[in-house]
DNA sequence: GCATAGGCGGAAAAGGTTTTCCGACCAAAG
DNA sequence: CTTTGGTCGGAAAACCTTTTCCGCCTATGC
């Protein structure tokens, strides 16, 4: 072991001080060189951007943030463990935040009002200039709390209060795109299988069929089947289904896992998919629908999209933009095979 | 519109000056009585606890970081876009670091080292205390770079450099449940389908699948069977499967996806499982386990647990007590009914 | 040659907390 | 009564950058 590897202190980041010293100026002619502020000569702003090069040197944006009072942060907290749909809203937001050089904290409430309170306190004494409040389902949700020093932007599950800024995405719309594939490509006794009826997405989604069909003079054949968001109650109400309405020739269903154990009732029953029945899903799950049998058609709802654009609003918010209420995103098609 | 509520101003943060006001002691005592620090007569802590509480007084994290050098943050970066794999891990990461009070910012490096070396360098300029990279891959991965000022750890992908302290699961422990479990439920002629021969999880879970089986006096029925971690892939390798070795009465698959559709090709040729086929998987993908038929039987490989560790790990590091190498974390059989 | 203006860069304050040092006061001991 | 020691709380520095003045020097104009 050489003296030189024994001794090999973690050199010190260096600090606008050692910059200004290798140049010979002073401390905030430095920055104003860095930065571009103030008036210098173009030859004293290179000769700073040297000593600045060859030391490494980049400003402590700690010492910065405490000055400007904004640390260029935001807190993004999710009600689920990331999850199926927290997941992609999360990917669009550090994409917009990306953009405008800003960092995410992650935080997990896990859906209990405590630990969401402790997060929020947390987030504020770290002066974050802004917060996404993520939903895993598109039920309203209460407020974060009101009269906040910091903008908030909900995204997937919007805020009870229309006043606040929310991003959603359009579930009405969704069904109508699957409602129009469908009767495009000829089905007319078009059934819905969905989640629990608890779940504004199996309501709303479950509305805009009916909606969309009727604009085409058609209606659900059957009623919808509200049961879970399972393959197993998809298999199962497959079955059910063609007992009551055998000569279906259509079905759309709330989600991708159900559409899956559908489409398994389905072709298990005899039926071929998707020259006897067409389906269609929701979600563009796409592990799930590449392996579906016929690969699944399904409605993308735009995850991506709504994360890119709450992480869009909040900045605008925060430069002093604000635009409250609710925003939809919407909807397209992924065709596949069923 | 009344006056108050036009002029109801955005109430400024309450800083330890208003509290000192309040409590009528200086700035400094604030901080020892709320802290704990210095010699102060109860009396004065309480009353200043008091009117802090009156306040809602918590201390700015900047200035404390600005002033202590540690900014109780790490940053998590992650090679792919929290896929399937750094989910769980980042869970446990966070579990990890929540009881130290400290918290992540998320970097999404899509596998660019140009992002990469960006997000280094930003979460460097923000000070964090310990950086935490994140695979999606077991394969060993170059290490971030040399010579950082902050404790990293390698969570799931582990570094290259054994030097570095990474948590990866038990790949070849993991294989060894799997095929335990087959033998001890009466199996003989066990075989193995896989992903891509490209990935080491892939070789090494087929290289401890034929280990384990040795010791047992058994060995692998055919070669493994390396193709894609797709069910499409599961289900035309078990055909494919059956040609050549048709008295099988045992797969151990790569994972869950793949186990998924080998279950569905064995089935649709008429076998039994688990009657006459035992199915074993590995991730323990919930959604995909719980609705294969048979509920599938899988190892789970701890992805949790292996954040949990690498938080662990990092918090000791930070703490001056760094343990360098790797560091293993065993799975656990998952046994549902296949 | 002197005054004025403008160009350039330095000095110092500000931001909010923690921590060290120091001083003041009180009580007890000599 | 004086000294000593201990208890409590205040003053100020330190952390690192940005920004606002302010002053100096030079050049130009009278």
């Amino acid at each position: 072991m050489t003296d030189s590897t024994a001794s090999r202190a973690m050199t010190r980041r260096a600090g606008i001080a050692d910059v200004a010293a290798l140049a010979g100026v002073s401390p905030g002619t430095v920055s104003k060189a860095l930065n571009g502020r103030g008036s210098l000569r173009e030859e004293t702003r290179a000769r700073v951007r040297a000593a600045a090069d060859e030391l490494g040197f980049s400003p402590s944006t700690v010492a910065r943030s405490l000055l400007s009072g904004r640390t260029f942060t935001v807190g993004i907290i999710t009600t689920d463990s990331y999850g199926r749909f927290s997941i992609p809203v999360m990917r669009g937001v550090e994409d917009s935040l990306g953009v405008g050089e800003m960092d995410a904290f992650l935080c997990d409430s896990r859906d209990d009002p405590i630990r969401e309170r402790h997060h929020l306190r947390k987030l504020l004494d770290r002066q974050v200039d802004g917060i996404i409040v993520a939903g895993r389902r598109t039920d309203a949700r209460r407020p974060l709390s009101d009269d906040l020093p910091v903008p908030v932007v909900y995204a997937f599950a919007r805020s009870t209060d229309p006043q606040d800024c929310s991003v959603v995405s359009d579930e009405r719309g969704a069904a109508r795109l699957a409602i129009e594939h469908l009767v495009k490509t000829g089905r007319r006794r078009i059934a819905h299988i969905t989640g629990p009826q608890s779940h504004a997405s199996a309501r709303e989604r479950a509305a805009g069929a009916a909606e969309a069909l009727a604009e085409f003079g058609l209606e659900l054949a059957g009623d919808p089947l509200f049961g879970g968001w399972t393959e197993v109650w998809g298999r199962f109400a497959a079955a059910q289904l063609l007992r009551s309405v055998p000569d279906i020739d259509g079905v759309f269903c709330g989600n991708d896992v159900v559409a899956r154990g559908v489409a398994d009732g389905l072709r298990e029953s005899g039926l071929n998919l998707p020259e006897q029945v067409g389906l269609v899903g929701t979600d563009n799950w796409a592990v799930l629908a590449e392996a579906a049998r016929p690969p699944l058609t399904t409605v993308d709802l735009g995850l991506e999209e709504i994360g890119r654009r709450a992480g869009d609003l909040l900045l605008a918010a925060i430069d002093g933009n604000p635009a409250p209420g609710t925003h939809v995103v919407h909807g397209h098609l992924v065709v596949r095979e069923s």
